[in-house]
DNA sequence: GCGCAAAAGTTGAATGTTCAATTATTCCGC
DNA sequence: GCGGAATAATTGAACATTCAACTTTTGCGC
């Protein structure tokens, strides 16, 4: 790792603003959750990917892949949100290494009770300061940066010593 | 909150690609300096931060800005820090209020061996994937959600004395 | 069908972060 | 020059996340 090439003063510049703003909108939507419904955005998101599910339910390791957590991180939310009443957990009955996550009618109330100062702050944070143009132009960008990353996952083997 | 104005679809599928990338990326860069340097990202911001610094020393709330830190969070970091000797904490001599936090010669050559790594975990994850085009529209992008912020009345920008 | 690797999920300890309270010092109006 | 507001920073407890180890169950090769 001799010749390291480090970054522009205009991508330095890009990448502190990518800093900035990804952590302000994470705070805002942190702060704004936590303050007028009580749960943290990683739980707001369990509750909805459970919400959106056929019968609401998923099992433990579709629902973590669908909010990206890890499976011990999903398992200790699970329980905190099982405390509340807001999920239930029910042993699968063909493969008994599995576990049905499922919403409880409580935590469908708590989810859109939620949603709708969620969306405004993510409305109001995120795409009100952007022309439509931009909205465009963010979502291709976007698009192209899991793209990136999925094609990795893909290709592991490659270039060889 | 009756009349809720939702996401549309196309919003809808922005925001998910928005917390996929930056999840992604965050994680990236989190695996990659820990595997490689024993550090979080949060711990290699602080010691960037004052690598840069004239003297390489920060008051802690002037540290505190510049990384976005909450002051105990960057207390918490910084009581780390210093147990592994890349950081030090003197009391300052005109206002015995504040500490000066400066990087020790240590903790200098502990981010010199970070760097280059993570430099290229960034490029490797942020710009190779976009066209030069995108990088410049990513970067107004960028810098109008900060503006916006910037515009709510959070206000964290101070002029140097 | 036996043996063993893989898959699903959980657990406890270590680490990191937030939240509220606290200490110490300085600033400021009067 | 006194008293209270503001500023700088820390602390400990509660909460969240990661990491490595573990249990249970299923699938697979032979």
């Amino acid at each position: 790792m001799s010749g390291t090439r480090w970054l522009s003063d205009e991508e330095q510049r890009t990448w502190r603003a990518y800093l900035a703003s990804t952590q302000l909108l994470q705070e805002a939507l942190e702060r704004q959750l936590q303050r007028d419904s009580g749960m943290p955005h990683a739980y707001y998101t369990i509750l909805a990917m459970l919400s959106e599910a056929p019968g609401r339910a998923l099992t433990m390791t579709r629902l973590a892949r669908v909010t990206m957590f890890s499976a011990s991180r999903l398992s200790h939310a699970m329980a905190r949100l099982e405390e509340k009443g807001w999920v239930r957990r029910v042993k699968h009955g063909q493969d008994r290494r599995t576990t049905m996550a499922e919403l409880t009618p409580e935590g469908f109330a708590a989810l859109e009770a939620a949603a709708p100062g969620h969306v405004q702050e993510v409305r109001h944070r995120l795409f009100d300061p952007l022309t439509d143009e931009q909205t465009r132009q963010f979502r291709d960008i976007l698009a192209a940066l899991t793209a990136a990353y999925a094609r990795e996952g893909h290709e592991s083997g490659l270039a060889s010593p």
